[in-house]
Order: C-alpha cells, then structure tokens, then sequence
DNA sequence: GTTTTATGTTAGAAATAACTAACTTTATTG
DNA sequence: CAATAAAGTTAGTTATTTCTAACATAAAAC
C-alpha cells in the first residue's frame, strides 16, 4: 500500500482517537478536530474509504476497517513514543510536547523511532 | 510576513546550504539536493522572490537577500540541532538523521529546539 | 408529527507544488 | 569560433487539499 500524506494519517488519527469513546466518529467532530470544514472532511473520507482504511455509509459514522486501525494505532504509538522522549529525556513541558509530538510523529522515520525506543529501555 | 510553507523553507535552506561554498546557489544543485526537477525549482525561485527572500535574475545565480539569510540561519540552525541529537544521542544514520532533520524542523516548537539545546550541553 | 436545527453531501473554485516536454541561454571543449 | 553539453526557462498538466455555497438528510424540540 502506497504511504499515506500527512493530512490523511491525521485525519485517520482523529478518527481513531473519536473512536475511543463511542462506536465509530462524526464528520463533524473529525472537522471540528482538525480545524477544516465538513465539506473537506467529507472529501477526505472518501480518500480513505477507497483506500480501504475506514467504512464510510452515507450520513452513517465513519468506521475504521481492522487495516485502518492497524495504520491509525501506528500512528498513535509514534506519538507516545515521541512524547516520552520529549518529556523524560529533554525535559519539554507536556502541552508543548503533545502538541509537536503531534506534528513529528507524521514526518519521522522508522528508522529515527526505532532508534529513539532503543534510547528509552 | 506570513510564514513561508515547509516547501519554500526547504527551498529557502537549500539556497542557504550551497551559499556556503560559493557566491550563490544554481538552479540545478538546488533542484538536486531537493530531489525535485529544475522547472519546480524555477517555479519556487519566483514565489521566493516575490516574497523579497532572494535576488532571482534571469539565467544568473539565485542570491539570499539579508531576510532570506536571516530566515535561512534560523532554519539551518534548528537542522543541526536536531541532527545532533538524532546523531549522537540516539545514534541514527546520519543520511537517515538528515531526511528527518529536514522534515521536522519545519514543526518543532521553539520550546523543544531549546530544550534539546540545554540537554546537548 | 411538523418545524427547526444540526449534520452530512455535492459541485465548483482556488492555491500549492509537483511533473514532462519543448525550448532558450550559457558554458565547455575540440 | 563553431559544435556540443549543461543549465535555465516556460507552458501546460496533474494531484492534493482546502474552501464556499447550495442542497439533502437526520435528529431535536416544540
């Protein structure tokens, strides 16, 4: 499967944090999430539905696809792992980390993550 | 100034970078240290010299003006920042800690480049 | 249960950034 | 200095991502 842009992986991890607290996630609250209107959201979904990553029923709640998952917690486990790093080993303030783990996590290698996990054991 | 895009930062650092080992940089080492064709170079030349970043004439080298040298500096600092604790604190490959480098210090905080400062000391 | 509000969808437009291909200018070299 | 190679430019296309505005459907409130 080809890479996924930036702006989709985000818009996948909202999908899957939304997810957390209920079954499936709302256009609305993906677009409210993300900053972007409806409109582009719902662009969005089809990009992802064709790549198989959510279900995507009209005027039904985006639902991830086990594939979806798979990517999105990927996602998510970057983010973590950034964080950690962030916090416990340069000190940065949780807000400030969260927010550029947030925007790393999209743009790191694999390579760079693994690298930083063997750093924290 | 509205803040460049991560594209026209890269464009703006690879000016920079090739500055350094003689009077301006040329279209084609620009284009090939970015990895992109001489025509998107070109197409970026304008839009960086319209914004007053760089001196763009015609068949000649493309020269930072002192705004594109400031922004340039900031940029290329916060690279060899994060090269170095990519580098020598987590040990990544240093082609690996390059590409990364370049991609996140486009989204890092300022708060995080000086905490990785303090802690490099 | 109709009306109103919220949510979701579609179409069309704009901005960004990349490409290929054709062409022009400058530099190199024989 | 003419021929060839390298570098630079331009035009036109494509893909991505966003937006606004108009419209459709679902949920809520009265």
């Amino acid at each position: 499967m080809k890479k996924l842009t930036y702006t989709m992986e985000n818009y996948l991890e909202a999908i899957y944090v939304l997810s957390l607290e209920e079954e499936g996630a709302r256009v609305s609250d993906i677009a409210k999430k993300l900053g972007v209107t409806k409109a582009s959201t719902n662009s969005a979904m089809s990009t992802l539905a064709e790549k198989g990553l959510i279900i995507n029923e009209k005027y039904k709640k985006v639902i991830l696809t086990p594939a979806g998952l798979e990517l999105a917690e990927l996602t998510s486990k970057k983010h973590e792992t950034i964080f950690k790093l962030l916090t416990e080993v340069l000190k940065v303030d949780p807000i400030i980390a969260d927010q550029d783990a947030c925007q790393i996590e999209h743009v790191i290698s694999n390579e760079t993550i693994e690298a930083i996990r063997s750093y924290l054991k």
